[in-house]
DNA sequence: GTTTTATTTGGTAAATTTGCCAAATAAGAA
DNA sequence: TTCTTATTTGGCAAATTTACCAAATAAAAC
């Protein structure tokens, strides 16, 4: 068996994989109030305007954004917005475990 | 704004990049059933011992899943269930995303 | 003890990703 | 038209990831 020739895993892979890079994990959740002109990206981000607009072009590629030009302004917004329920979980479940290191710590403190 | 600077979405990109693998994508979902042995990782998939072995290192400092030494053998189990309705959910989608491909070639050809 | 089996670790070359700079494009403003 | 603003593209060096081989470790079998 090799996933990589699994199109479905391999799809699903690329989907993940772009939303891996915390910038794009960032991107992907400020547009989960709705659309976003590039711009609010680039006044809020510390990275080169380049660096914002490839990682915009990823998230595009891999289906899960798309944009709208309106004038001189594009506007990116969310299509898959499954993956927002998912980043909730995940994040609840690494704040679970920060809380639980952190009591564990203390026990071993008290102890 | 730096989002690498934020714990939380740091933590939960390398989560993600965890599973944005397709072997390791693979591993989670055979998981899904029950702890595994690497022996079963090892004869299913055609990759070199080595290679699978830190995939799944990957996965356990991820935090994703934990392993249980038995005898020679060790079994790998799934500890962030989490994932799981999350890749069900992506896969939906791909899957639901290239039936509609599909249908627009149809369409296409029939017009 | 030695041998065999199961898995991990170290090392490394190839492939991929990231992020910056400079230049290009696109569209409205002057 | 020329100028300015918003965004993307091309190019490239640095960082990271991947996957293989060979060697090391761990535990049971002999």
């Amino acid at each position: 068996m090799n996933p990589k020739d699994d199109f479905l895993t391999q799809e699903t892979a690329k989907i993940l994989k772009a939303i891996s890079h915390p910038t794009r994990l960032w991107m992907v959740e400020q547009l989960a109030q709705g659309e976003l002109c590039v711009c609010v990206f680039n006044e809020n981000l510390e990275s080169d305007f380049s660096t914002i607009s490839k990682h915009l072009t990823v998230l595009k590629e891999a289906g899960l954004v798309d944009f709208e030009k309106r004038g001189k302004q594009v506007f990116y917004y969310l299509k898959m917005t499954c993956v927002l329920n998912f980043i909730a979980c995940i994040k609840g479940t690494v704040k679970q475990e920060y809380l639980d290191k952190l009591k564990k710590i203390e026990n071993h403190e008290a102890a």
